[in-house]
DNA sequence: CTGAAAGCGCTTACAG
DNA sequence: CTGAAAGCGCTTACAG
């Protein structure tokens, strides 16, 4: 068996009183009971017994993660990134890390994530879109979250935000030096809070430089579905067929660009000749594209660690007034933009 | 504050004790008892505290995720596909999952991953190559494992195989079936065990069919580093310059053979026209990849599901004799292989 | 079938 | 600065 406090204060000749002060330094010890009583610990290899611990301090050392059903796909590698975040994170301030999964109709009385039920978390972090009835639950049993990628309206939550507004600005105002002319959108989630600002973005920076509200209008595809490629490629089909006048496309995530690219060459044209593509996040597969896709990189680690810095800072005051986060992106210029 | 047994206890005029066997069904209780215990505990929506019943019993209710620390890279999804059917699997029994890294140069002393220090887990699954050092602690530690998609030679090791000696071997089949004559092997890491299998499906193959040894050697680039694109690349540049009568190649990993295709376009050779390319994992890039890649796939959610099961069985029966489960791999047949 | 009691391995006031 | 003791919320023999 594994020693544990009784054997070490035994050896060391001291109460485990003093074993564990010295072991969580709250209080004085002497210098010399101090090493005693290290010099036993790490003779015997002892580690305090974690469930143990817990009890005592009725803390649990743990945080959760949270992310949508829907997410917990093949495809979407996104959240597993930023995931990888916040475990290192967590790991570097010794807690561990929880994952659950919530379904899109969340009905508290029935789904509710196991480890809220037992207690076995002190915070939370939950990725992108989350049924509103889960986080005002939350806020009932008041334990500390923080949102990652999204946020609700008039609710003053903690969160981390991508720069999505100014990412989308800067992306087009590039596009315009670049000589672009007509420039279209094409995205879903249209009433997602960061798409939202994706596309007041890419609107804001045309209406600076002058372009009628009525043509913003006109090259914009914006639906309220999923963000998938079939829908890029929809979006991009029926734009162009519309209107053969556009010269570049921002796709308002990377999955819908890269259905966009497809959208363009299956209409015999080429990108990034006829038609620019941009888009959003920088997802593996966007640098293995041909055309490479231009793209607003997001830094999933750095947001995974954030987050999980945030979420201590929660939990550490609890009544902290609640705080956003918001990293920059950077564009990332590949072939998909840029005919050299 | 949440509920505990003891208010439970009281409201139903009972004694803890009972409560507890309520709750764990481990001995008889009276229908009418169980009952109205069973109505308070509804009605205050307890849950018991996990660290407390942790303590209680000793056990941690937890399994750690061991990665090395090189797939800890965002290319590296792999992993992360697995893992995600781990935690679904554990969920569903009630386990909680943490994930670490091990650095390649695995030092016990130094590197140990924290939660086995704490012992904070129960038993372990262990993704992919990891030092044998390692394998020796835990041994030592009499902690259960489970190994996935690795072994140790002469150590009978409870482990996850996927098939990768009768995969390959099949797929080498199936291009000999498409009239492809010199087929040639792209990889790296000869020396892992499962790669080993790869490489021998393959050679294996071709002996069936009375292809020469020499030859084989000779359309075989084995090198001993981690499986890039890079390396794919090169590999398929050298061999094809040496012997332009190659006609298809088996890369194995997708990673690889994405490589390797891009090796033969950069020589002005078409994909699958004038050489067929085959890859082994099923990565998601693969199936956006132009031409997209034909390859052998790994059931990475069955997988990591597998791995948890497995783990249970040896959790629960420590002295089991020591198990292995191949899982096979299905030949997902796309433009990388066949011309229509 | 049910209850009183000990125990799991820690932490934390409280004395001294 | 250090120790004795209570307590965290459970489970589990052991009586009855």
């Amino acid at each position: 068996m594994s020693p544990t406090i009784k054997d070490i204060a035994k050896k060391a000749g001291v109460s485990i009183a003093t074993v564990s002060i010295v072991l969580n330094g709250k209080a004085k010890v002497s210098a010399t009971t101090k090493e005693k009583v290290e010099a036993v610990i790490k003779e015997m290899d002892y580690h305090p017994l974690h469930s143990a611990r817990r009890l005592a301090t009725q803390t649990t050392g743990n945080i959760g993660y949270i992310i949508w059903d829907g997410y917990f796909s093949e495809a979407e590698m996104f959240y597993s990134q930023v995931f990888w975040g916040v475990e290192y994170a967590a790991r570097n301030n010794d807690y561990y890390v929880l994952v659950t999964t919530v379904k899109e109709k969340f009905n508290p009385k029935e789904d509710l994530p196991r480890f809220l039920r037992s207690r076995v978390v002190d915070g939370i972090v939950i990725m992108g879109k989350m049924p509103t009835s889960l986080l005002d639950y939350l806020e009932y049993l008041k334990i500390p979250f923080v949102l990652v990628d999204f946020e609700v309206q008039r609710k003053a939550y903690n969160s981390i935000q991508f720069d999505n507004y100014n990412g989308t600005y800067g992306a087009i105002e590039y596009l315009l030096q670049q000589g672009r002319k007509n420039i279209a959108y094409v995205g879903g989630l249209i009433n997602h809070p960061s798409i939202r600002k994706r596309y007041n973005g890419y609107r804001d920076a045309l209406e600076a430089h002058n372009i009628p509200a009525e043509i913003i209008q006109k090259f914009s595809y914006c639906v309220d579905v999923e963000n998938t490629s079939e829908i890029g490629t929809e979006g991009a089909v029926q734009l162009l067929k519309k209107h053969p006048e556009i010269d570049a496309i921002f796709g308002c995530t990377d999955h819908i660009a890269l259905g966009v690219i497809e959208g363009i060459q299956k209409l015999g044209r080429s990108v990034p000749k006829d038609v620019a593509v941009i888009g959003f996040d920088d997802i593996p597969i966007s640098s293995y594209n041909k055309p490479k896709l231009t793209t607003l990189r997001v830094p999933k680690m750095s947001v995974g660690k954030e987050a999980f810095n945030l979420l201590l800072d929660v939990m550490k005051k609890p009544d902290m007034k609640s705080h956003t986060r918001i990293l920059p992106v950077e564009l990332i210029i590949r072939g998909s933009s840029q005919c050299n």
